[in-house]
DNA sequence: TTGCCGCGGATTGCATGCAATAGTTGGAAC
DNA sequence: GTTCCAACTATTGCATGCAATCCGCGGCAA
């Protein structure tokens, strides 16, 4: 055991949890992209041995969270514009899918856990939330619609691209009317998976998502310039 | 490098390949859903530490080709009559938009390796290969559409999804009939693609799976069967 | 000055040993 | 005969040590 009689204080109760720290970690957008991640330094900060963090740097890599390479390490992915285009797209096609399935399938509970994500989501952004938190609701948004898809392998393939971090600093951009539209093109979601009408909710969806994607790119831009 | 004067005989030349080897074995279908993967018995196979077979668990779990339990360890992922047409879905849906994109930017060159692998796709069939052989020309030709549409992420995201060993145990129950109508959707991708029709490109590669999808599905009753 | 080679530090890759945990089997009590 | 419990066994989870590899840097020759 590595006790550090000086050390560490008890920063970690729970051990199995490397992996989720790590990804929290990157989720949190907090990790500038290139960043090196290095197994014993990440070791030492949670108090574990490297052998966990290897294996969660891998399985992160697997996700696509952070990019792996043979006896250098891992580094935190960094985005070129047509990358956040393309996911962008692929986020439209996928959760447009979600959404028209949503409307068709999701349970009484699971439109009213939309309705509540919306609800916090409009209550965040009232309250002058800073973007990060927003952005959470935001992400909160989306995840119950797809939980109301009903499909686990789409709700996977959606996890592994929709990437938090993108989201965040797209926040970060939004102006009063970029939230507006936001939160409006939400309601229309909500209300067709309610109505159970799958064709616009789809197209909702997607079009709240290709929107979207033009702040992405502002972001990407704003970052690229500093 | 590792050399070995007295040259290790036959058993593993290379050595960071654990991860391919693990990967093949569990492409080619020949291991059987539920199976038990045992760390120490795959590393004494494979002639190496139980470590970097670990590792190679993880990041095979990650991808979704097996399933990890803490404690437990990793088996050999099943499908439910559910998962099989969902994920046929979810291809027709991701594939449809890579025929699409692959017939607005392909190169000359990668509609020629679409071409090429249609007809060893057609040459399988010709000379009666085997199904294990056939699937593999089949999965080629999805493969080179998939590369035409010049998309990382959709490529990422199909590979995540499309699970070889389905596609292997619906091959084998394919009649001659479901053959030549596969044989033909696969022609009428290509032309659609080398005539720069997204629209009947999306369309075609739409229908060819979501017609495949009957045939998993009868694959996934006979498998149950027995 | 420039290009190349060899050396040193840092970091990952792998092997091994031990601790922890889940499943299993045997026996005893009811 | 059934049920519960306890010890055993098989297997994973983690820590540590050492070997292999890569990058950067300094020196040397052209």
């Amino acid at each position: 055991m590595t006790q550090d009689p000086a050390g560490a204080p008890p920063p970690l109760p729970e051990k199995p949890l490397v992996m989720e720290e790590l990804r929290a970690r990157l989720l949190s957008g907090t990790v500038p992209p290139g960043t090196w991640l290095r197994e014993s330094a990440l070791a030492a900060e949670l108090g574990v041995s490297r052998t966990p963090v290897r294996e969660a740097l891998r399985t992160l890599a697997a996700e696509g969270l952070i990019e792996h390479v043979p006896n250098r390490g891992a580094r935190v992915l960094s985005w070129t514009a047509d990358e956040v285009e393309e996911t962008y797209r692929l986020r439209a096609l996928l959760e447009g899918e979600a959404a028209a399935l949503a409307a068709r399938r999701a349970s009484r509970a699971q439109v009213v856990a939309m309705e509540q994500a919306q609800d916090r989501y409009e209550a965040s952004i009232a309250v002058g939330a800073q973007p990060r938190e927003r952005a959470g609701c935001n992400d909160a948004f989306h995840s119950a619609v797809v939980a109301g898809a009903c499909s686990p392998r789409l709700s996977l393939l959606l996890s592994t691209i929709s990437s938090a971090p993108l989201t965040l600093r797209a926040i970060g951009v939004y102006s009063d009317d970029d939230i507006q539209r936001s939160v409006l093109q939400h309601r229309d979601i909500v209300t067709a998976v309610r109505a159970g009408d799958d064709q616009l909710a789809a197209a909702a969806m997607r079009s709240h998502l290709l929107a979207a994607r033009y702040i992405a790119l502002r972001a990407q831009q704003t970052s690229r310039l500093r």
